[in-house]
RNA sequence: GCGCUCUUAGCUCAGUUGGUUAGAGCGUCCGCCUCACACGCGGAAGGUCGCAAGUUCGAAUCUUGCAGAGCGCACCA
């Protein structure tokens, strides 16, 4: 027996050095494993943001798609799981102003070449941060093939896709209603904006022979529109066009009468005018009538000079300095001051999104959620939990256009080019290669941070002729937060039907959020932040994934307490000495002869072992990996050691030699099984048994073979 | 408003298609340094499975209603 087995187990001492083998033995790359001609099994790992740490999100996914993969890699699959590194645009740009808040500094000062590069350097060097901590966590990925969004090739490929977007009339430049960060200085898509419920007060004001209801007093210096329902009784006798003289906020106006469906006459007086260049609804009810827009509130959020006396003050202040402007004026009706309704903010800085009209990229949705509906409908889409299919369905069925501009320098550039920008004669052309001739001017725009990583799947295995891609897309599994249900499976679904005409992946596994012990949300403000890190130097990195996967059912929250991990570290220690009792009773003559001289009252254990492994076997292939962890704890625990060791225990030390070779040999079995059905969840202290095992059948664990259990039915 | 999820032992959660005395981890209590392990061993207490009704030979598990918790989406000035 070896003598490092006198000691506790040691993480601490293990891993490192472990992972180090492994990284070198060139396994992780399915091209140098014994089974060239397995079928290929693939995950695209979702790419941790190059701008920090890993959380213990990082952590649950990670250790979801190492077992995943060590178990196919283990069944002679040709496993590949590839990493990344997303360099996430408008989240790295937060993060990175926020650094130059603290040294003083403003990116609104800075030429955008001087900040793309300060932003680049510092995301490689979080890049090499954040890889270090995959690897501590133990990731069985192939290195060799790690990509980043802002690899020149990626860059090429994301621009081609919107070259092509845009010949196949899927994507467009138009002026559309758009969610703008004021503090941000850019637009975000609907996802990427929170709405919350606040209480302000809702006004109600004499407008010509009208009532008209606002929140918003402050947006409703142009107004000169009213607009009702046609079928609305009360205001039958006034005519769609008509117009009327009324006093507002800075002196008389004419205003028009427009009549449409959109006003819900359930609500208020059933009249409302409009703001059309800050409000969505608005909007279209403008466009719908050919109607003025006329810009109120600037970039900045500040009221502009057509609020005359109001001219430069934020909207919020302005709002009741113009209401007390009204009510001196007798045209101010009334104030409801418990009125509710949500405001939407950037969910970054909670900054309250102004809608503003502005000329952005678009993609249209709709023929691309057709194309996904399809996917779902054809079988070639299975999510799990299932209820997330139907989640899924409603999102494509309903989304809107996709705003695809971003007013920030960090990401990927929008291969556009502009003659004559913003005159009448505009000229527009989409090319990877500035035009002929001095007066194009580059669009300085750049990709959502989605639409490059919703093409991650296609990108990393080399679309459209990269050597893996006919290989390994359609890949096999997507594995990632719940969260991301609408921000980024359905985006590489329809990039996946739309440029490769498959699936990128035909399940979709969702976990759901890690929370504290207690089950509440992690944040920053509540100082409940477990740094997954922190966990592996104290427990080990085996005995964090064990309390990340056991009790995990996909798309529920987990509870993750810093006890539950504890208790698997104790798991590996015990584990540790169950080798360490089998290979001290473990007679040199045993070893090579195994089962064969296994006496049929020990052979029912190897029966049972077999049940177990078949068991085991169908919840992982069933993506049930938290119930195959448990079974394979609880069998070791309480049947290997608790049971069966004691009860070795007399017949080791007695005189019946043939009983003893019986059961020595069961033990070496037992063990040998146990480390292959337990590796994938706790990788780094089987393969450090594993190395001592005198019944191994191959130099790493990692590819030694899971058992055929076609075999063993 | 629409939708989803959850409600099982003190805490955090399992319970795979309805089927024998409902499980785990941690915690609690009692006894043990028994030569694999005190990161351990043996034993014990602890649950009307949110409430109500229904389907069934049989329900924690299926149906309906109610109550509570969490989340998502859409919102009307």
């Amino acid at each position: 027996m070896d003598e490092k087995f006198l000691k506790p187990y040691d993480p601490a001492a293990t891993e490192g050095r472990i992972y180090e083998q492994w990284e070198k033995s060139g396994y992780f790359n399915p091209d140098n494993l014994p089974q060239k001609d397995g079928k290929p099994y693939t995950i695209v790992m979702p790419p941790p943001n190059a701008n920090g740490n890993l959380h213990a999100g990082h952590a649950l996914f990670i250790t979801l798609e190492d077992i995943v993969i060590r178990f196919k890699r283990m069944q002679g699959h040709r496993a590949l799981w590839i990493p990344g590194a997303d360099h996430a645009g408008f989240e790295t740009q937060v993060v990175y102003e926020k650094i130059l808040e603290k040294e003083g500094r403003s990116r609104f000062q800075m030429e955008p070449k001087q900040l793309y590069d300060e932003i680049l350097a510092f995301t490689l060097e979080s890049k090499k941060n954040m890889e270090r901590q995959v690897r501590e966590l133990g990731a069985s990925c192939d290195w060799s093939r790690e990509k980043f969004t802002l690899d020149p090739d990626v860059v090429i490929a994301v621009q081609k896709t919107f070259e092509k977007m845009f010949a196949d009339d899927l994507v467009y430049r138009g002026k559309r209603t758009i969610n703008w960060c004021s503090k941000h200085q850019t637009s975000l898509s609907d996802v990427e904006t929170e709405g919350t419920e606040e209480t302000t007060p809702f006004y109600t004001f004499k407008y010509g022979p009208f009532e008209i209801g606002t929140v918003r007093p402050e947006t409703k210096f142009g107004d000169k529109y009213v607009v009702m329902h046609p079928d609305d009784k009360r205001y039958a006798k006034y005519k769609h066009g008509e117009t009327f003289e009324a006093e507002w906020i800075n002196g008389p106006i004419t205003a028009t009468v427009i009549k449409d469906p959109a006003v819900d006459m359930e609500f208020g007086t059933g009249v409302m005018t409009i703001t059309p260049w800050h409000s969505q609804v608005d909007f279209e009810i403008a466009k719908r009538h050919g109607l003025d827009m006329e810009q109120i509130i600037d970039w900045r959020g500040k009221l502009l000079p057509i609020a005359s006396e109001f001219v430069g003050m934020k909207s919020t202040e302005a709002r009741t300095k113009i209401a007390e402007k009204l009510k001196e004026k007798g045209l101010l009706l009334k104030v409801d001051e418990n009125y509710k309704n949500v405001v939407k903010h950037c969910y970054k800085c909670n900054t309250a999104i102004e809608p503003q009209v502005k000329d952005q990229w678009f993609v249209k949705m709709a023929p691309l959620g057709k194309m996904a509906i399809e996917a779902v409908n054809r079988g070639d889409l299975k999510f799990i939990p299932d209820n997330y299919e139907k989640i899924f369905r409603y999102w494509m069925e309903n989304t809107l256009d996709w705003n695809i501009s971003r007013q920030i320098v960090w990401g990927i550039p929008i291969p556009a080019w502009f003659k004559n920008r913003g005159m009448e004669n505009e000229e527009i052309i989409i090319s990877l290669e500035k035009p002929e001739g001095n007066e194009w001017e580059a669009d300085t725009d750049t990709f959502d941070t989605w639409f490059s990583s919703g093409q991650w799947p296609l990108i990393v295995t080399g679309f459209p002729d990269g050597r893996d891609f006919a290989t390994y897309y359609p890949t096999d599994l997507m594995e990632t937060g719940h969260d991301l249900i609408f921000k980024w499976i359905p985006r590489m679904v329809i990039f996946g039907l739309y440029l490769a005409k498959k699936s990128p992946f035909h399940t979709v596994y969702l976990h759901g959020l890690v929370n504290d012990a207690k089950g509440k949300k992690m944040s920053k403000s509540k100082g409940n932040v477990i740094n997954p890190l922190d966990l592996t130097s104290k427990y080990g990195t085996d005995a964090l994934r064990m309390g990340l996967v056991i009790g995990n059912t996909p798309g529920q929250d987990l509870a993750l307490s810093e006890d539950k991990i504890k208790g698997y570290k104790h798991f590996a220690n015990k584990l540790w000495n169950i080798a360490r009792f089998v290979l001290a009773n473990a007679p040199e003559e045993n070893v090579g002869r195994t089962t064969s001289n296994i006496n049929e009252v020990d052979k029912k254990y190897l029966d049972a072992l077999d049940a177990l492994t078949i068991d085991i076997t169908k919840d992982i292939e069933e993506y049930r990996v938290y119930m195959a962890a448990e079974k394979i704890y609880h069998y070791a625990w309480h049947e290997l050691a608790d049971n069966i060791l004691e009860e070795s225990k007399p017949i080791l030390a007695g005189t019946d030699e043939s009983a003893k070779q019986s059961r020595s040999a069961l033990l070496l079995s037992l063990l040998t099984r146990v480390l292959k059905l337990l590796h994938p969840f706790m990788p780094f202290v089987t393969e450090e048994i594993w190395q001592s095992m005198p019944t191994k059948d191959a130099d790493f664990l990692m590819i030694a073979t899971w058992p055929d259990i076609s075999t063993l039915e």
